[in-house]
DNA sequence: AACTCGGGGGG
DNA sequence: CCCCCAGAGTT
């Protein structure tokens, strides 16, 4: 099954830009923190222009940390974007200035968990490890386990029975890794999986079974959107980043101010509920996303 | 173990 | 409109 999958992925492998031959580690460490929880496909031209503007960890180290998270954009969680930052200089104080090769250090690194520090060592320098992300949970509870879908939270079980197939060779481990992934991205999708465009859907257990319905189905649970105070961080972040994008265009008086600031009474526009919104803003500047001069609100730097 | 944390595109 | 996406950090 590894090697059909190798196969496969050579021959259909999405041509994703932090896969280009002349990719540096430190390009592979932003691809997958810009991926945690964002669609790739989303990730990629961001990816690009972020790359092209800050290409070392000490470009993004010394980088304005307002000019960060305005590139960040609309990727969402936006912590993500300081950590990075903060783990770009990091990599200056503790590895002068090259992303470390060794899973330790990669996890000791902000914004680098078990699954990033994984994806590094194997995409990166091509070394064996056990990379196990929500495809690889989905191919493997498949193929496997014969099961529709994976526990809704990553089970110690499952880490090792992804551990137990990691090829020992390490350019085995990593095509398996990346050919895993891309198999749960592409084709074993969690919603309508391509069974028929499947490369190893021969050796699936879920198939072999007749396709059981998902067990704990039930149990998931959807995140909350409406309303939440995520809703209202989003709405304040995208008025600050734009105002921040507007320093120097020359639309005076617009309610906007310079240098990217604007009164809170016009971020309070963005939500009817002033308590909620208070208690937002709060949560922004204890989190480092926000500062507040006067009775101004703006982006960090 | 349970929560929090954005945003958008596909079915 | 619902669901899910190359997760991490905190409590």
């Amino acid at each position: 099954m590894q090697e059909v999958l190798a196969d496969w992925f050579a021959q259909t492998a999405r041509d994703l830009p932090w896969r280009a031959p002349d990719r540096s580690p430190w390009g592979v460490l932003v691809s997958e923190v810009m991926a945690q929880q964002t669609p790739v496909a989303r990730v990629a031209p961001l990816w690009t222009a972020w790359m092209e503007r800050w290409p070392t960890p000490s470009d993004v180290a010394s980088a304005p940390t307002a000019d960060v998270l305005r590139a960040w954009g609309t990727l969402g969680y936006p912590r993500r974007a300081l950590r990075l930052q903060e783990c770009a200089r990091a990599i200056m104080e503790r590895h002068d200035g090259t992303v470390p090769e060794d899973e330790p250090s990669l996890l000791a690194l902000p914004g680098v968990g078990t699954y990033t520090a994984a994806a590094v060592v194997a995409f990166a320098f091509g070394r064996r490890s056990v990379v196990v992300d929500t495809n690889v949970r989905r191919v493997l509870a498949r193929t496997l386990g014969g099961d529709a879908l994976p526990a809704p939270s990553l089970t110690s079980a499952e880490m090792a029975r992804a551990a137990s197939v990691v090829p020992s060779d390490d350019a085995d481990a990593a095509t398996w890794a990346a050919s895993s992934m891309e198999l749960g991205a592409v084709v074993c999708t969690a919603r309508a999986p391509r069974c028929d465009a499947c490369p190893v859907s021969w050796a699936c257990a879920w198939r072999a079974a007749g396709y059981p319905p998902d067990e704990h189905g039930a149990r998931r649970k959807t995140q909350a959107w409406a309303g939440t105070d995520r809703q209202v961080r989003g709405k304040v972040m995208a008025v600050l980043r734009e105002a921040h994008g507007q320093v120097g265009s020359g639309q005076a008086g617009n309610g906007q101010e310079a240098h990217g600031r604007v009164a809170r009474s016009q971020v309070a526009l963005v939500w009817p509920d002033a308590a909620q919104l208070d208690r937002c803003v709060a949560g922004l500047i204890e989190d480092g996303l926000v500062e507040q001069t006067g009775d101004e609100l703006h982006l960090p730097g």
